[in-house]
DNA sequence: TAAGCTCACTTGTTATGACAAGTTGATCGC
DNA sequence: GCGATCAACTTGTCATAACAAGTGAGCTTA
């Protein structure tokens, strides 16, 4: 009938945070707090702690105590004509810069090979880049280009993003197909964006076409869910 | 340097699921082997098997087990023109129904209010329905309607979906400005869709016009992650 | 003053133990 | 044969205990 002790406390400490009694960025109480306040053993008091992170309302710090999720969220306009990640994040007074992690050819894996429309062993260029808002990391982005725009735009790519240097270069995107899912974050990528073990991330996998319909770049943008999110209108050349 | 044990013991299962060794729905070790197998105590095992569970890969039910979570996943073009969840479904083979679970007038939120450009006091049908894919339980959606199209389709709301009863008489959504956000299950949630406290959910936030430009639904659809997806072309007049 | 150290406080990891509660199959009694 | 009961196994909840490891303030020392 009554939801377990540690379900309680984290409910009603939910319910605070909504209410505003502890702001965004506010520290929570600590672990002896808890246990002293609801009389209750550190475990129950971790529980209650660790429902409020598995639902992304807190995060703790080890030596700093848990704080309330700072929510800073950024919308990508998904609707056509493209618009370039770089515009979009300026327009919303976002700093926008890209780390990379991995640029180097590889023999196509099958879902690339599958997209890209060419034979399993091919070469492409693997492309990693770990995308930074505000300084903070926001998303990773794992693709796979087509070997001869690789080849052509080798040294440019480490440094620029994809689509405008093909733009700049007359390769224009034609159109994207894209499919928008949600996963949790593993080991590897909790790491990489700075969130903990099952934090909710958006994935939008995309293939993209260049103008004569032949598929030039096939890959992930892995986000953080609190930090970002898709907007799109069915709205005939909708701008926004 | 190296992981903690709670780490290392979930990796290694992630790993034996991704090659694997457990198939989608099969039994993993419970506690007790895993104590056994690793050495470790129960803590220990509980926290290996509680970071799958947070990472969507399993799913634990008191008294059978922990099994792996089965992966099947549907998904809803967002390309115009404008497709009917329910027909999207039967078109991949999916036993689509809806459970209504609120449906009453009440006076505006704040967000609807401004979102279907009328005042705060103003009248709209509140909508909660529980949307079933082949039975099991995976979206809700909560939605406020036009007080005039609810008066007017009270009880047909009850029973049909919104956008083809609409369709039927005459008044077809002409477009739709949407947000495509992810966030974690809250308790309420959680017990809704019949998934672990935190785990991923797709929020689509929408709002839809009629033919004259005028918004007569605002609403989320909330899905499991696991079962729902998004796919969109911005390939002109694309249909799939 | 500035560098470094210590200490108090924080969360993270792990062990042991106990009972609650849900499931399932075997066994017993009719 | 059939239903009820029970025993074994499962995960869930909660307590106590100890040590590891990161942070930060304040003190000590050069």
């Amino acid at each position: 009938m009554s939801p377990p002790l540690h379900i309680s406390i984290s409910e009603k400490l939910r319910h605070q945070i909504e209410a505003g009694v502890y702001a965004s960025g506010d520290r929570l109480p600590s672990e002896h707090q808890l246990m002293e306040t609801f009389s209750v053993s550190r475990i129950t008091a971790r529980q209650a702690v660790a429902n409020l992170v598995s639902q992304g309302l807190a995060i703790a710090y080890r030596g700093k105590g848990v704080f309330v999720t700072p929510q800073k969220k950024v919308t990508y306009s998904l609707s056509s004509p493209l618009v370039f990640l770089e515009q979009d994040m300026a327009r919303q007074g976002i700093a926008f810069s890209f780390e990379n992690l991995v640029f180097e050819p590889i023999a196509a894996p099958r879902d690339a090979a599958v997209a890209l429309g060419i034979d399993k062993a091919s070469s492409v260029y693997l492309q990693k880049k770990l995308f930074r808002m505000d300084g903070a990391a926001g998303a990773v982005d794992v693709s796979y280009l087509i070997a001869d725009l690789g080849d052509r735009f080798a040294p440019l790519l480490e440094r620029q993003m994809t689509f405008p240097i093909l733009a700049q270069h007359g390769i224009p995107i034609d159109h994207l197909d894209a499919v928008i899912e949600c996963t949790h974050a593993d080991y590897d990528l909790s790491g990489y964006l700075e969130v903990p073990l099952g934090h909710a991330l958006m994935v939008y996998r995309y293939t993209a076409y260049s103008s004569n319909q032949r598929p030039v770049l096939h890959g992930s943008t892995i986000s953080r869910a609190d930090r970002f999110c898709y907007s799109l209108s069915t709205r005939a050349g909708a701008s926004d």
